[in-house]
DNA sequence: GAAATTGTAACAGATGCAGTTACGTTACAG
DNA sequence: CTGTAACGTAACTGCATCTGTTACAATTTC
């Protein structure tokens, strides 16, 4: 994956996690991650679809965190947000003739099966949670960096 | 990764198995892979600065493999003509104010180490020679699928 | 009814990659 | 020694993708 859909999702889920029971808006979301409000806006409506979170619209509208931390897994946020292939197959189809040309497309598709599972495997071991407590403590900060976590 | 040069790599690494002690044109590859000599020579140039292949120039010349291919994992491979990152960090230095701009970061970066060490783990695993016995036998082929093969 | 907010469409700018053409360099063959 | 075959590499095109932006309809609260 190219695109950095991931880390601004995982980003604002965290800024949520941070703030249960409030609805955050896409703005305040964008202020933080640094980006426009509607990059934010088209991030949310795949969460919410992956039933991660929920919004509200209106005024006091927003976002908010529909599961505890540790009950979402960063495998989860990214198949919300970047379903992605590891790497990319043949563009062009190879020559039928050459015994490579011929299985290579099948053998390759194989080997990226069992690299997208190694990468289940090592995502769905770090949950939000895990992210939210390996943030640094902020003392001063006006939300608590230890809220909500649960590792 | 998103680009094709790590498949092309290891389709024109398992035609050069194949033809072991022969000098294989750019054009004779790009035929197999069916794209253009000059991809075919650009990753030529990858593959040989990582030691797995040798080049000739002039007439007769060409690219032949320069390992045993159960002493080519694809890890090695990939590498050498993709070395790529597991996803994409902040574009833009997220707001230091916030408790999560402040280290997500970090936070990501450790976290694409694991990821990138989980994928490296997985690729090491298999070899060229694995490749090659994967691919489906064609007795009337011109180059016997099993030559080289040491699974 | 005004205002705030989401949801979504449309577009601009930047980036990266595959493919292509062209040409210099090298080495073999006769 | 000359022609030819092949690598090495630069430059360019076209295409796709992605982020960011503007705009606007739909929805909800006050």
């Amino acid at each position: 994956m190219r695109s950095c859909r991931f880390v601004f999702a995982v980003h604002v889920l965290a800024v949520l996690a941070l703030r249960p029971k409030e609805f955050c808006s896409s703005s305040l979301l964008a202020s933080t991650v640094n980006t426009n409000p509607v990059v934010i806006r088209r991030l949310l409506v795949d969460l919410q679809n992956a039933g991660l979170i929920g919004t509200a619209r209106g005024p006091r509208g927003g976002a908010y965190l529909a599961k505890a931390p540790s009950e979402v897994t960063l495998w989860q946020v990214q198949q919300a947000v970047d379903p992605q292939t590891a790497f990319a197959l043949h563009p062009n189809e190879p020559s039928r003739c050459c015994p490579v040309g011929a299985s290579i497309e099948r053998v390759m598709g194989e080997v990226q099966e069992q690299l997208l599972e190694a990468m289940e495997r090592e995502l769905k071991r770090v949950t939000l949670a895990d992210v939210l407590a390996r943030l640094e403590r902020v003392p001063g900060s006006d939300s608590p960096a230890g809220a909500g976590v649960a590792s």
